[in-house]
DNA sequence: AGCTATCTACCTACCGAGAGATAGATTGGA
DNA sequence: TCCAATCTATCTCTCGGTAGGTAGATAGCT
């Protein structure tokens, strides 16, 4: 794929973090790149699409990334938490899927779609990591819990504080 | 204070569920209660002053129903997990404050003060409560991901997946 | 009682800005 | 020559917000 259209797939990813599917125009993102809007949609064609594009390149990325670091031998735990916590310490602090999730009954039909995905496949890598189906959607609720409530209160050390130090203790035992 | 101003922050906690701050207008506020754009300002001068009175009569009712149920005898974590399933199991089921707090990178001031002060205060509840700090933020983190993740999957029953089970377990030892 | 002033709660009509999207011309490399 | 990629220019729609007016209730004064 072009590199265009990856730049554009960053700067919607960039800003979606910040007000989701209606925090980003074609024009904004186009001053991002350095084009006209109009070029914009010639890579996507609707801001529907766009969205669903994004969100679907981040969850091949996370999948890759949970994967190969499952097949390494880390516990399904840390694989998750800690790549979200990857996102809680960039700059914009949120994962942009989250921010769309938490807005879904608004959301056009391909974007809902692929972020249902995304957090199914989620699911998905936990159990398949050894977790019961339980376990996962408590630690899945734990991590996106944990980083709406971080970015809420401006503070990343919240993140942290959520997703750790219970389900830890809790294993340990 | 009088009912039309109660109706149009009804209208726009409804809407707020959907697509956060960027998720209504005064024009559809203004259809739904039955009035004109130009009325609306009249009430609340500003979107944002508009958003941020919603957010503060969500997390007043929310303190009121968790003190008198803690004053009750009822555990924490029970008071706040149900209070946020009456949420999740109502027709629109997603709190309108966790929405904007998810996309609270790109809110206007008074309204992430706002919302930053209903987690806080949940955080506060949580621990007069008789728990931990990090407890509490675990806890909350837990409710608050429950609601995200059942949203964006549409099944409920995810909530209570998410919310219940394993920190009933681990208070059961 | 009668008059005036003020206040509330709405209205119509409008503004400039920006949205998503489209049509059609242009450019440049294979 | 063709096609991908980008442009300019423009469409219609909706946005948050403002200006100015009006009906009706209330309050204060004489």
């Amino acid at each position: 794929m072009s590199t265009i259209a990856d730049s554009i797939m960053d700067a919607a990813e960039l800003r979606m973090r910040g007000g989701g599917f209606n925090g980003f125009s074609f024009r904004e993102i186009a001053d991002d790149v350095g084009i006209k809007s109009s070029s914009v949609h010639y890579h996507f064609a609707t801001k529907e699409k766009l969205a669903a594009a994004v969100v679907h390149r981040y969850a091949d990325r996370l999948a890759e990334r949970v994967d190969r670091e499952l097949a390494g031998g880390l516990d399904p735990y840390d694989v998750l938490t800690n790549a979200f916590r990857g996102t809680v310490r960039s700059a914009n602090r949120m994962c942009p899927v989250t921010v769309l999730g938490a807005g879904s009954l608004g959301l056009p039909e391909e974007v809902a779609a692929e972020v249902k995905r995304f957090f199914k496949m989620c699911l998905d890598k936990l159990v398949g990591g050894g977790l019961l189906p339980d376990e996962a959607a408590e630690l899945l609720a734990n991590i996106t819990g944990g980083m709406v409530v971080s970015a809420a209160l401006d503070d990343i050390a919240t993140y942290d504080r959520a997703t750790v130090k219970l389900w830890r203790s809790q294993r340990a035992v």
